[in-house]
DNA sequence: TATTGTTATACTCTATAACTATA
DNA sequence: TATAGTTATAGAGTATAACAATA
């Protein structure tokens, strides 16, 4: 057997790109998240969607679809089982009977206290090698450039 | 139609958090990419594979494989792809005649250059909101948390 | 006619495992 | 027996379009 200390390390032209390097760090951010969720026994959007419901008046599936960007077809079995697991709760709109406006429950505000938990948990590995300052600083850079991007993204600007 | 300008806005909570804004934002970068790789008749992994075989010496796919963390049966047909284009080259490895060397071509350098303007212009959108010197501190910190996360992204020491 | 939520279909990825040729 | 590359298969995930109820 040979032994190939050769190339351990990805191309310098790539550790150069920040665009590269954010991508495949989001990527395992995304992997490290759903992998703890599934250990969790919780869906991959359950905490966006409870965090989601927890902040705003109930909301109907198309608004709940738009902000997450998840198709609404696709959403629908997100939904159910949310909903079978008593997180949230479905019923129609009284004001327009096409519409489900979607609420979390008291038990889909503890699950959300859990997710929480588990969230931060991940982030604080992550973000180790990191001090209080970098890390606000990662922040806001991030943020940044998300909100040039992604109207979702911008702050709220109290309105009504 | 009734104007509802309720939520048109992601949850204060998902917003707060590194790990969903970098897992977002590096999704969008992703995508982004993938989009405009697909525009110029490019590969979604041309471009790596290219950049890895520019800096090397003749790779092994296996190589290529674990550091790009593709997997090989994957790899296979991204490889197919990039020969049939005349990219690269495929030739057998003398002292070990299982393995494939696999070596970029002129036309292949050519290919490279194109795909490094077009993910520099990408990269340079993505980052307008920043100065120079915050591009700089985002490269820093994003690569510190790479480099503690993997080891791929470890600079490289120079080794024999 | 347009929209909300839903269902069904088809298509693409990805992950796994089997196969060959070499070692 | 183990490894490098390849091929084949199955399962998950995604995108698209059709559908029923309501506006």
């Amino acid at each position: 057997m040979e032994v190939t200390t050769k190339t351990v390390c990805l191309p310098q032209e790539l550790r150069a790109s920040t665009l590269y390097v954010l991508s495949k760090l989001g990527y395992g951010a995304q992997l490290q998240m759903m992998d703890e969720f599934e250990k969790a026994a919780a869906g991959p959007v359950d905490y966006s969607v409870l965090a989601l419901l927890d902040e705003a008046v109930p909301e109907a599936q198309s608004t709940i679809a738009d902000l997450l960007k998840i198709d609404r077809s696709q959403l629908v079995g997100l939904l159910d089982s949310l909903e079978e697991r008593g997180l949230i709760e479905r019923r129609r709109d009284p004001k327009d009977r096409r519409r489900h406006l979607v609420t979390v429950t008291p038990s889909g505000k503890q699950q959300l206290a859990r997710l929480r938990k588990i969230v931060a948990q991940i982030e604080d590995e992550f973000l180790a090698p990191l001090d209080a300052d970098e890390r606000a600083q990662l922040h806001e850079l991030l943020l940044r450039v998300a909100q040039n991007r992604d109207a979702r993204f911008a702050t709220a600007t109290a309105d009504a």
